[in-house]
Parts: C-alpha cells; structure tokens; sequence
RNA sequence: GCGCAGAUGGCGGAGUGGUCAAUCGCAUCUGACUGUAAAUCAGACGCCUUCGGGCUACGUAGGUUCAAAUCCUACUCUGCGCA
C-alpha cells in the first residue's frame, strides 16, 4: 500500500506550518521527499489569499505544495472533482518515490481522499437543481419519498430537513442513480495527525489571527477583487466566513464591530464543526504540541517504508 | 428635588391578568454530513424527576385577585427631561 499522511483539525491550529516541519524532517532525516497537498476547499482558488490564509511560498520552504491556487474563484469546484483530481496527485507522487502529506480542515475533502468517499458517482443536474429549490421542504421531502418507492432506493441515509440534500437525493434519483456506498476502509497506508487544542487556547488563536488579518488587509483584498470583478457579492456569500462577513460589510449591512464579532464567532463555530466531524476517525491521533509529530513519524517511517 | 420612561432567563429583546418556565435573536452544549462542505442542517438550553409531573423564577418588599411577569403601594436602581 502506497503511503499516506494526513494532517488535520481545526482552523487555527497550525496545520500548514506543521506539514512543512514534518515534509523538512522526513526529507532530512529519511532521505525521501514530500510533497504536500492541500485540503482545504477555497484555498484551492486564486487571489483568495489573506481571507483564506494561504501559505507562502516562503512559508513553504521550498515544499512541494499541491491544490493551491488551481482554479478562478467564479468556476465551481465539489468534493467529487477534488478527490479525482487528488488521486491523478497521489499517483504521480507516489511514482517519484516521494511521501504525500495531505493537509487541512475540510473534513469531506479529506474522507474523499482517504476513503474515496466522495458521493454518488451521479453527476448533478444543475438545472434541475434549481427548479427544485422553488419548492418547500415538505414537498420535496414528498417527492424523494415518492421516487424511493418507485425507484426501491432506500433514502434513510437523507437529511430530510436539509433543503440542499433533499434536493440532490431527488436528483440523483430522477437521473436513475444510486447512492454509493460508503467505504470504510482506505486503500492507503495512512498515517493520520490530528492538531488539537484546547477551546479557550483556540478562541484565542482566532481572535488574534484574525486582528492580524485585518491589519494584512483582509478587507481591501476582498474590495480589490471585487472592483477587478473576480469576486461578486454572490459569490462572496457562498465562499463563507471572511468572504461573507467582508461582504456584508462592505454592503453596510452590518458595522465594523457586528462585523468583526460576527465573523469572529462563526470561525469558532467552524472550528467546533471541523472538532466533530474529525471526532469519528478512530485512527487519529491527536496532538498537542507540533513537537509530539516526530516520533509518530519515526515510527511511521520506519516500520513501513515507502516503495513505488 | 420634581416629571417621565424603564427594571424579564448568560446577553439583547417580546410578553402587559389565566393557554407563561415565559415568542424570538445571540451566545452556550450535543450532533448530522453520499458532487456547493470555511457550506448546509438538526436537537438541547431554570432546577429536580420513577418522564406522569413537581419546584423556584420576570429589580426588592408588601397588597388586590380563584389566578399576577402582567393590576396597586412603597422602596432600590437606571435612562431622559425640568430644576
């Protein structure tokens, strides 16, 4: 099995700097490259750089880094392109003999790479899609009971009060699709390093990153992009978080200070999220102090090294 | 000092005699997650409970009433106006 490491948890934890410190050692201690590949859904886009805290290439030290900066922010991306796009990476990388570390926040980006559980394997139908959204939850939720009889699919796995997914499920249905199945299990010799830390230590990461981002020009970012028309309000809206926020700022729906508040308790909302979603991996192991990675990857490395 | 307005759960803010442990928003807690995932969505949220219910609460102290967060009186505090 070709190896695999992975580095997550939430937001403001030092994820990135980590994978870097790890690929450095690796590379100096064992002799084999690294590259890292990122897993985090809006950094993947353009000039979306101070709001989504995007590595340097300095920062980078000279580390391979993958899935940056591959797309425009106006195109559209999903978990399904993410995870075929990062197996066509891992193979190449594996090929030259070198470590993949994957790293970031985006629970479902991860699961897509590490157990290939990216969603049905049924395209959507945009279109579609959006006629559905002109109905309410209870009828659609009508609906998607009506297609999995008729159509025999079990829906229990659906949301039923979640609008969005009630209307894929019924998607998926109409296009005679079905849902995947769920693996369990991945096809990599993984290593998984979760970054913890504890609630207040974290709240206070945030907050301070975030005045550091004000100061970097987190809003004028977002203004310039959106005189350059790379960014519309719309648009800003669906990215989240800083976008949203800068968003609703910049259109005086909300002040300075409802905005930095605001903001402010939805990237610890987020954080709490990602703390949950990452909870259900029983092979994680979490760590504290970016120190502790070393002897995990002594370990790691030494029993099972890598070959192509 | 006088006049007016107001004091509600961690915060903001409804409620103005019974259906109020008290709408709602925020925060908090727990969780879901099958092609938008930094997204989207759910549950809990006074205390106790054998889950039937019980108890204590709407500034404080009294009062009216079968019944009060809601009416009356006094007091305390806060804001605005006049002195």
């Amino acid at each position: 099995m070709n190896p695999l490491i992975t580095i997550v948890g939430p937001t403001a934890t030092g994820k990135s700097d980590l994978a870097v410190t790890a690929a450095l050692y690796i590379q100096e201690k064992f002799g084999i490259p690294v590259e890292i590949i990122s897993a985090d859904s809006r950094q993947i886009f353009k000039h979306l750089d101070i709001g989504t805290g995007k590595i340097t290439t300095e920062e980078m030290k000279g580390v391979p880094h993958h899935m940056l900066d591959t797309l425009e922010p106006k195109e559209s991306f999903s978990v399904f392109a993410y995870g075929k796009k990062v197996e066509e990476i891992l193979e190449e990388i594996h090929k030259r003999g070198a470590i993949p570390i994957l790293c970031g926040g985006t629970g479902f980006y991860i699961e897509a790479v590490v157990y290939k559980n990216a969603g049905a394997d049924t395209p959507p139908n945009v279109e579609f899609q959006k006629e559905l959204e002109n109905f309410n939850i209870d009828e659609l939720h009508t609906k998607l009971v009506q297609l999995s009889e008729e159509k025999q699919k079990d829906i229990s796995h659906v949301d039923i009060q979640n609008k969005r997914r009630v209307i894929r499920a019924i998607d998926i249905l109409t296009q005679d699709g079905s849902f995947a199945k769920k693996n369990t299990t991945s096809p990599y010799n993984l290593l998984q390093i979760g970054l913890h830390a504890d609630a207040e230590i974290l709240k206070n990461r945030i907050q301070k990153r975030l005045d550091k981002r004000l100061d970097d020009g987190i809003i004028q970012e977002s203004e310039k992009l959106l005189e350059q028309n790379i960014l519309t309000h719309e648009r800003m809206h669906t990215l989240g978080l800083e976008y949203r926020f800068i968003s609703q700022l910049l259109q005086k729906k909300i002040t300075l200070p409802e905005f930095k508040e605001k903001l402010f308790f939805a990237i610890w909302h987020y954080a709490k999220r990602q703390r949950v979603w990452f909870k259900k991996y029983s092979d994680i192991h979490w760590i504290q102090n970016p120190d502790d990675i070393f002897p995990l990857l002594d370990e790691y490395i030494t029993a099972t090294p890598p070959t192509s």
